[in-house]
DNA sequence: TGAGTCGATGTCAGTTACTGTCATCACGGT
DNA sequence: ACCGTGATGACAGTAACTGACATCGACTCA
């Protein structure tokens, strides 16, 4: 028998978008949190650096998959395809928690607060996509530049996935949306935007 | 005889970077900068909502400057240029202030906290700006992209500004850079880059 | 089997950011 | 001389976050 419930973080991440939901971000204390989860406000921040911090968990898997897509693709790809296609990638680990996704991004719509935190990853984001693009030899501004517009491009198209219609209304629905899809359209209309072929 | 000394925000502002400086954001406390600037922790609350927004007084009016000179150029000019000429103009605010701009972006650099709020103030700023471009008539999304645009070619100009070498030696030197110039210098290079005219 | 280590948690005290409320008092007008 | 206003001080309170130490089941090893 284990001496306490096992997945003590999974249940604070649980608990704190509950709350979030419920009452708003400020309103709910990580006191608050740690109760409905079970354990106690000293043990939240051994999981979490911070209040916010609990909302952008698992990122860090997202990124690593994100960057080693980058490093693994053909070398005859265009940066900004192999971008793109990296993110496609990422975008099967969310397919599965649209629900998830929708519930953190209408909190984080909500809250200043969140919205610095998730700029700031973003960032840091398209800076390690931008590092994989040189480690394959791509010149150091195309390199940022393909990151950033890349970048731009799943945040539009996530933003859209999040919104889309589908799912919530029950199974009887015109289907889940495919945010890989949502990253290609997104792609294609910046080409258009920019002039590109 | 005034009842305190004038300039109260100026003060906490002024003693805020000397203490970060001196010994960083964290290690500073609102208590100490307050009592640098003659006054009480409560009224550094009064003056700032919290304990970042010190170092980012004055941008408030920076941003008017920008959007009342996005909506007030000629209709011909295209947008990246009405954009890149607004950001020029809020150029010569800053010139006069380069020391004040070179210690305080080194004390941004050093502490992610503050580096958050910095990336949320020009994303609102791009925000304000695209909607000054849709004033004009710009389509949306072309307005988005060449605020977007904009704003990055103006970070990049900023930051090349203030850590470029002249002044800090004293008057004998190479003479002050010019903040406009390194706008031009970035705006042509991503020309270059996104293989424009 | 028993001792020792380890990992996840609890407990508690402390600091600091930030807020609400009420008091003070020079100044400027009437 | 009186009064309202605006900027400040004083003080109490909440909540985020940290450091130090205790607990106790699980796991290891002799």
């Amino acid at each position: 028998m284990a001496r306490w419930e096992p997945n003590g973080r999974g249940r604070l991440v649980q608990a704190a978008l509950e709350l979030f939901v419920e009452r708003g971000f400020e309103q709910a204390t990580v006191a608050d949190i740690a109760r409905r989860a079970g354990l106690t406000e000293r043990t939240f921040f051994r999981h979490f650096a911070d209040k916010r911090e609990v909302l952008f968990w698992g990122q860090g898997e997202l990124r690593d998959l994100i960057v080693e897509t980058v490093a693994a693709a053909p070398g005859s790809a265009a940066p900004i395809d192999v971008v793109a296609a990296a993110y496609e990638a990422a975008g099967g680990m969310l397919q599965e928690h649209r629900d998830f996704s929708r519930q953190r991004q209408a909190v984080i719509a909500a809250t200043p607060e969140l919205q610095e935190r998730e700029l700031i990853k973003l960032a840091s984001l398209a800076a390690a996509v931008a590092g994989a693009l040189r480690e394959r030899g791509v010149p150091d501004q195309a390199a940022s530049l393909a990151a950033e517009a890349g970048t731009t491009v799943f945040r539009i198209a996530f933003e859209r996935w999040v919104s889309a219609p589908g799912e919530p209304g029950g199974p009887d629905e015109n289907g889940e949306p495919d945010l890989a899809r949502f990253i290609r359209e997104s792609l294609d209309e910046l080409r258009v935007v920019t002039g590109g072929k």
